[in-house]
DNA sequence: TGCGGCACTGACAGAAACCGGCAGGGTATT
DNA sequence: AATACCCTGCCGGTTTCTGTCAGTGCCGCA
């Protein structure tokens, strides 16, 4: 039914921050261009604050439009999941923050909904990682922008020191990766997380600018793979 | 377009908080009563959380607002991780369930909030798992609880087929595992899904039992590491 | 036990919409 | 000018929707 799709829409358009093409939307909801035009334009007729940014795609508005309808079994899987995935791998302070932020969640959703964000069947097992009590420093640097000087031992056992802006975290398997846009060398550097000797945060704040933020990482990193 | 309709009875359910009668709306909405009626039945489906109040009227939990949910920073990281942890290592269908339930949390958030949300500085690197197929079929028997009839060769190369009441699944740092109650041997069986061979779901719907249940299993396993 | 009202559901046929494809239009880039 | 994209109008075959009507299950009541 067109209901069903027209939801689909609306939640994939709330996702993403980058337009999309409609194309892309097409394909990925299987179904006809010229059908996604006539989709977006009854939403836009609907008043949602779809806009179409002249061919690079479409983005919603973050105003809130319709308010989402009830999340699907789904999605508290997904979310209940995820949560116990950042408790079991991240430090402490994410731990504690992730069974708060399900707690709360739970506290808001209906009875049904409850018991399933709290009886999830998916668990995070115990991780061959060891904890690394530098993440929720890290974090906090990092939402802070607070330039931190490091001490590092690279793999081949050179020790170095730098001072960098902390931009973002990235866990792999069974390591944490922290990308850093460094000045001295002014470029994107990684470090692991289980490599660092020392950390001081300095106290300087850092501004974000563009192609100095992690997001630019990510992209830099995305082309080279392809 | 029945698609106005359908939005026009949302709002009609959500701005009253006395009980409506099908009869009602159909007369304000200038539409036969059996329109109303499977107007209703379709935004139920849709996950509305339309009641009706036994012969009375229809109203509309005020759950459905997903409430504006109060987050510190670092749940709302710890719950943007998590949802990326949960896309990147689960199936497709996890992914995909991750992301729209992080856009509809961020579409009940403040301003400030959905940004941190959507561009937590915390991201899941690719994994060296492989992608399992199997994944979003598992869920969906054990969130069904649908007795599955599964082909396994293990560690040593034997193959062995049973049926089974499928529990849970637990991530470790590069293997998923299904947690069975393998009803042969009458105990909890662990069954790595990459080397799961074959799984058909028999059709058969199996009862929670205590004792049986995913949780009892996690207790035991608790157990037995202290 | 039977009856009657009430809320709701199934079935159906005519009407309305939706869908995909194609042929343009508009706009920016080369 | 030509090209390359997006996007919209229009046309048919197909699907879906709607109102009607005939039930069905469930009360309360006699």
């Amino acid at each position: 039914m067109r209901l069903y799709r027209l939801f689909d829409l609306l939640d994939r358009l709330r996702t993403r921050r980058v337009p999309v093409s409609a194309e892309t939307l097409a394909t990925e909801m299987g179904v006809s261009l010229r059908t996604i035009y006539r989709d977006l334009a009854d939403l836009q007729a609907l008043g949602a604050p779809i806009r179409g940014e002249g061919g690079v795609g479409y983005v919603m508005d973050h105003g809130y439009f319709m308010p989402s309808l009830h999340l699907t079994p789904d999605e508290i899987e997904a979310l209940a999941f995820g949560a116990r995935l950042a408790a079991a791998r991240g430090g402490d302070g994410l731990a504690a923050a992730a069974r708060s932020a399900l707690g709360k969640l739970a506290s808001s959703v209906g009875a049904e909904d409850r018991l399933a964000l709290l009886e999830a069947p998916m668990e995070a097992g115990p991780s061959a990682v060891p904890a690394q009590p530098a993440l929720d420093r890290l974090r906090r640097a990092i939402r802070h922008r607070q330039r931190v000087q490091i001490a590092y031992r690279d793999l081949s056992g050179r020790e170095s020191e730098r001072l960098a802006r902390p931009l973002g975290l990235t866990l792999f398997d069974t390591v944490w990766l922290l990308t850093l846009w460094c000045e001295r060398s002014d470029g994107f550097r990684h470090f692991r997380v289980d490599r660092i000797l020392e950390l001081h945060e300095t106290g300087h704040t850092f501004r974000h600018e563009p192609g100095k933020r992690f997001a630019d990482c990510l992209a830099l990193e995305k082309g080279k793979a392809v």
